[in-house]
DNA sequence: CGAACGGTTGATCAAGATCAACGTCGGTGG
DNA sequence: CCACCGACGTTGATCTTGATCAACCGTTCG
């Protein structure tokens, strides 16, 4: 059974890990005082489903801290992850009663919820919360279409380098770092779970980061400790352009 | 050299084929003057660039007739399409200066146009726009996640039947009707393009359309006029679960 | 201890890529 | 008018990448 989280958050948006990054960031005092009305934590173990296509979504949120997936399942039991949900993420579509994906905590992790129909009615007539949620949808938007190249038109052992690529990237972000040089990070995912994210099979995943780190692309510690030597080199066998996506 | 289209549209917003679908679907009278303001037309032919990644742009826009295509690609020219515009959809990101995806015209295209700068000032401040905006982008990203369902698990038969059953409902509510029994359409993209959409070779998009044809799955008159005799056949043979995406 | 889980590695197979030839249609210029 | 060319498409033969099937390892957890 699961056991609750010990671990108790302040409700003060003031102390929250992810304020200047998530749908609230723009959002005044009164604002945030408003949202805390509607608001309340939710906590997830490991493995644990959040929301099951299909049904019916009472609240959408923000992740606090821990990892989610956003996966699609066809009826034979193939899957695509179609959105990797890290801090800061927004989860839940406004205007759609019925969830579009399964989302599942791959990690332990905890979201802060806001009722559904009370937050669409606040954002229709708060332009911080829409203005922000536009601007994180449309990024969201792009790293979907970087990962429709990756799936569509790369080799597995690209697939690989641009997967371990986003992720030291993310985590360099995260650490406000530049991404160069050498970097250090833990993978948040299982063989299978990148296996879902690059459509190939976990053996051929399992293939290929022997291969990178046979070639000392990268280095591992266990299965999940990874260093990146030489980022650019990462960037070159992922087959991007050195620029890595900077864009104005 | 380009021959200027004859043909001459009226800037009344009110005899506008897409008012009803594009970003200023939910504008006011006073909000369409405004706009009119900002607001040129653009023609371009089949085959021509409208926008190559990396320029800066200087407008945003609607597609307000013809067929556009966003579309990646890599130093050594393997390419992947990760946007098909049709009629209505916006060009153009708010907020970034320089374009991230090539946007060529597939059949002669013209484009409602709006000075960038004047038009991000304005959504700032007219949440009529900012709304619809996010609502298409949401719209957007669902479709590249279903996007991505297919290009990561789907084989090459189901990728073929994948993007017939999108045109073919596109071109269903396009024209008012229900998405159903029997249907015909003209596929607007050459079999390089459709390749380029599903991450396939132009030889294997040829021979899956073949066999659908050969198995009765769908008609052909030329290459390009197609006929689907049983939509739910069609929808079938691309994998999906029988109700089609339809979400509330 | 044994089972479950995550991961690695090997042998074999098949889907789709690649290389190549050929067909059709619609201009365009001699 | 016809010959030629280029764009688009089809089909065949062969090759390669990654899938599939299978065995096995180490750790963790009842």
């Amino acid at each position: 059974m699961p056991q609750e989280h010990a671990e108790v958050f302040s409700r003060n948006c003031g102390e929250c890990p992810i304020r200047h990054r998530a749908v609230c960031a723009r959002c005044e005092p009164d604002e945030l005082a408003e949202l805390d009305m509607i608001k309340y934590y939710r906590s997830f173990e490991a493995g644990q489903t959040i929301i099951w296509s299909g049904d019916q979504m009472d609240f959408v949120g923000s992740v606090v801290s821990g990892i989610a997936t956003l996966t699609q399942t066809m009826e034979d039991g193939r899957t695509q992850m179609v959105g990797l949900l890290l801090p800061s993420d927004f989860v839940g579509r406004p205007g759609r009663g019925a969830a579009a994906y399964d989302v599942v905590a791959t990690s332990d992790l905890v979201m802060c919820c806001f009722r559904k129909a009370p937050f669409e009615e606040m954002m229709g007539r708060t332009p911080h919360i829409a203005q922000r949620l536009l601007e994180m949808t449309l990024d969201e938007l792009d790293a979907a279409r970087e990962w429709m190249l990756v799936l569509g038109r790369k080799t597995a052992r690209e697939k690989i380098a641009s997967l371990l690529s986003i992720i030291a990237r993310r985590n360099a972000t995260l650490n406000m770092q530049g991404p160069k040089g050498q970097m250090v990070f833990d993978l948040p995912l299982t063989r299978e779970a990148m296996a879902d994210y690059l459509g190939l099979t976990l053996e051929t995943v399992s293939r290929q980061v022997s291969a990178l780190k046979r070639d000392g692309v990268i280095e591992l510690k266990g299965k999940r400790h990874v260093t990146v030597p030489d980022f650019e080199r990462l960037l070159d066998e992922a087959g991007d352009d050195s620029d890595g996506g900077m864009l104005a």
